[in-house]
DNA sequence: CTTCCATTTCGTTGTTTGACGAAATATAAT
DNA sequence: ATTATATTTCGTCAAACAACGAAATGGAAG
């Protein structure tokens, strides 16, 4: 019960949701993410940590950025049945849509602090 | 994406799973939830319009009790995706299973205040 | 080993949530 | 009509949450 109310919390925000979308394009760090989203560094970082904490994303380094990306493998029963759900949804929401394209064009080095 | 969050948000409270759980068994009225749970009557109700406000179950009127029952056929295209999961989870906490036991017992009539 | 920079952690603030009891509403029975 | 009972609404309180900036952490590069 304790776990399923855990990925519940962690679907029930728009930032988290927009972060699982944009995710479906490519594996993204922590500041590209911070630019699509607009939000502080720090807040992304939290919600980022929630998703991985209920093994809806993982991470990995890639000299000093941080990468996540969606888990495909090694997840639980319950995001193995949620995640196809998500994946098919959101597809017509403009936020979504244009979090994707961007999400094909950030590059972390032109990230602005 | 509003929808979509209301939905997670209206899943991720323990009390309101019990709840969608122990309506598997029959349809229930607020004062025989509320013995279930033990919870205050205004909680439940709370907590029973949230999960009607997003389509999950469904109220009708017997007298002066209120039922509340799942919804399985007016549903939003994402309670009818999510509606077959949360049916086959769960199904070995001991709290749900403790919950669906006394739903089969409760009568309204002996619901205490 | 020191500096640099992406990320995380910490502390604070305003908002939302879940709980309750009391008051209001609605319906059945007297 | 009046009373009794089931439910909902309202107001309040404490806890949880999402946001931020500042400080701490941890690698990479010089």
């Amino acid at each position: 019960m304790r776990d399923i109310v855990k990925i519940f919390k962690a679907l029930s925000d728009p930032n988290r949701l927009r972060i699982l979308k944009m995710l479906e394009i490519r594996p993204l760090c922590v500041c590209e993410i911070r630019e699509i989203l607009g939000l502080a560094n720090s807040t992304v970082s939290k919600h980022l940590s929630l998703l991985r904490d209920v093994d809806f994303i993982l991470d990995h380094k890639e000299g000093r950025w941080v990468y996540y990306r969606l888990n495909t493998e090694q997840t639980t029963r319950y995001i193995d049945e949620l995640a196809p759900l998500i994946s098919r949804w959101l597809e017509k929401d403009e936020l979504v849509s244009g979090d994707k394209k961007r999400a094909e064009q950030v590059e972390r080095d032109s990230c602005t602090i």
